[in-house]
DNA sequence: ACTACTATGTAATTTTATTACATAATATTG
DNA sequence: CAATATTATGTAATAAAATTACATAGTAGT
C-alpha cells in the first residue's frame, strides 16, 4: 500500500499529492487520524481526501485506512537497533523484542540437527538428567528441568558449583548431563562437566560453538547469540538456549510415540490448573 | 489482540462475551463492519460493544479495529503449526521457533505503552521489589530478580505460597510487587496479592488481560498468549512474560539516565566472567 | 424483600465520513 | 485571446457511525 502510494503519487492531482505526502510522512500516525485530521494537515479540503483514497482503489477512507494498517502491521523486519534513553515506550518495546525475534531466528537458521538428534538419543538412552548451570543459565536449567522432569525420567538442576561437583562425581554412564552456559567458558562449569566425564555420564552441552565447554561435551547445541548492545547481560542467550531445550524436549516427546504424547496430554491437564 | 480477546472473553461481562465470540468468530469480515454490524449480529445494543472494545484497553471501536486488522495482517508471517511424530528435527525447530517468534509479535502488538509506564514510576518510587510466581512463573520471577536487582534496589522472588504469603505481609507502601501467572487465576497468588495490597503495596502484574488477577493489581503488563496447541505447558507465555519483565527493566535503566546507565555498564563488566 | 450495585439498553449528541453541488482553475478551440 | 468546455477543488448539507449520558433491568448481598 505505501509502495502503491509511492508509485501513484505523481499521477494524483495537485491537492490530492499534498494528502500523499501528509501519509507518506507519517504512515503510523495517518492510520490513527481522522480524515478532517488528515485533511487540515495536508491544508486541503475533506473531499479531496476520499477522493485520494478513490484514487488508490479503496471504496472510502475507512477501508483505506485498514489496508494501509496492515500494511504497516507486516512490514516489520526484525532488526535490532540499539535503545536510546529517549526511547518511548513503544520503540523501546519494539527494538527489544525485534532483538528478541532476531537471535531467535539466528538459532532457526544455525541449529544443528544432528546434535539434535543425538540429542534426543542421549535422553532415551538414559535413566535420569542432571542440569548444571549458573547465574542466568540456573534460570535456564531450571525451566529445562520443568520440562524434562514430564518426560518420565528423574531430572534435577544444580545452580551451586559447589553442589554440583559431588553430585557430578555420583554419575554413571545412564546418566546424562545438560549443561547450559552463554560462554561456554564458566570454569567451575568445566570443571564439573569434566568430573562428569570421567564419571562416564553423557554430557549434552547448550553454549556457544567452539567454546571449551563445546568442545569438552559429547554433543553440543549451537547458541551463538551476541550480547553486543544488550545493556544486561545474556537475556537473548537465555531465551534461545530455553527455546533449544524445549525443542529437545519435544522432540524427546514427539520420538516417544503415540503412547507418550498421550501420556503427556494427560499429565498436562492434571497439572493446568497449578501450573500458572 | 485474538489472543488478547480469548483470554479475556471468560472476565468479561455476558454481553460482552457475545461480542467476543462474534468477532472470534468471523475475525476478517469484523474489522470491515460498523460497531451496528457487530452489536446486531451479537444481539447487543451498540454500547456495549464499545464497553467491550475499553475493556481490552482500546480507546474506542476504531482503535480496536485497527489493532485488530493488524493482527491478522501480522498473523501470516510465523504461524503455529502443530508439532507431529513424523517431523524431522529441522521441521521440529522450525515449527517450534516460528511459535515462540508469533507469540513474541503477538506481544509487541498488544503492549500497553501506558501501563508499561506506570510500571516503570512504580519501581523508581519504590524502595524495594519482591516477585511472586509458582510453577513456570517462578522460573520467570526469578529471571526477573537477576535483571531488577542490578538496578540498585533489593529483589527477591519467592515461589512457595507459604512463604509468599508471610512476606507479603510484611510489606509496606514502599515496596513493589510483580506478580506472574500465566492464567491470572492461580488463587494461592491473588491471595498474596490480596495480602501486598492490604499492606499498602504497590502491585504490578504479569499476567492475561482481565484475569482476576489484572483486576487486582495496580497495573498490568498484558501477556495473553493461548498455549493452544503445545505439548507442554506455558512455554511462550514464560518466554513472552520473560521479555515483558525484559523491558520494564531495561526501560527502568534507560528512564534512569546516564548515570544509570553507566553504572550498569560497570556492574555488567565486573560481572561477566561470572554471568556464563 | 429490600437495598445497593452492576450490567445493559435507549435515546441524545457528537464526531466522522460522504454526497451534492457550486465555484475556481485550467485547458481547448474558434 | 476570449469563450467555452473540462477538470479540480472547496463549501455546505446529509448520512452514517461512534460515543455519551442517562434510565432501567438484573443480580447479589443483607
Amino acid at each position: 500500500m505505501l509502495a502503491k502510494i509511492k508509485s501513484a503519487r505523481d499521477g494524483l492531482r495537485k491537492s490530492e499529492q499534498k494528502v500523499a505526502d501528509v501519509i507518506l510522512a507519517d504512515p503510523d500516525n495517518s492510520v490513527q487520524s481522522s480524515i478532517q485530521a488528515i485533511a487540515s494537515l495536508a491544508g486541503v479540503s475533506e473531499p479531496t481526501v476520499i477522493r485520494f483514497c478513490r484514487a488508490l482503489e479503496c471504496v472510502g477512507f475507512q477501508q483505506f485506512k485498514l489496508r494501509l494498517a496492515q500494511d504497516l502491521a507486516s512490514r516489520g523486519t526484525f532488526f535490532y537497533r540499539d535503545v536510546t534513553p529517549d526511547d518511548s515506550g513503544k520503540e523501546l518495546t519494539t527494538k527489544l523484542i525485534d532483538g528478541a525475534i532476531a537471535s531467535l531466528v539466528h538459532v532457526r537458521n544455525q541449529l544443528n540437527y544432528d546434535a539434535l538428534d543425538k540429542a534426543i538419543q542421549f535422553y532415551i538412552d538414559c535413566n535420569r538428567i542432571e542440569l548444571y548451570g549458573s547465574g542466568g543459565s540456573a534460570i535456564v536449567a531450571e525451566d529445562a528441568q520443568l520440562k524434562l522432569f514430564r518426560l518420565g525420567k528423574p531430572a534435577i538442576a544444580y545452580s551451586d558449583p559447589h553442589i554440583q561437583h559431588p553430585a557430578a562425581s555420583l554419575l554413571d554412564k545412564d546418566a546424562l548431563v545438560i549443561a547450559i552456559s552463554h560462554s561456554g567458558r564458566n570454569q567451575d562449569l568445566l570443571t564439573t562437566v569434566q568430573i562428569a566425564k570421567d564419571a562416564r555420564a553423557k554430557v549434552v552441552s547448550v553454549t556457544a560453538t567452539k567454546s571449551p565447554l563445546a568442545e569438552l561435551a559429547d554433543v553440543n547445541l549451537s547458541v551463538d547469540i551476541v550480547e553486543d548492545s544488550d545493556i544486561f547481560s545474556p537475556v537473548k542467550s537465555r531465551l534461545a538456549q530455553m527455546v533449544v531445550l524445549d525443542i529437545l524436549a519435544v522432540g524427546v516427546a514427539v520420538r516417544g510415540g503415540e503412547e507418550m504424547l498421550h501420556q503427556l496430554a494427560k499429565a498436562r491437564r492434571a497439572i493446568d490448573f497449578k501450573f500458572v
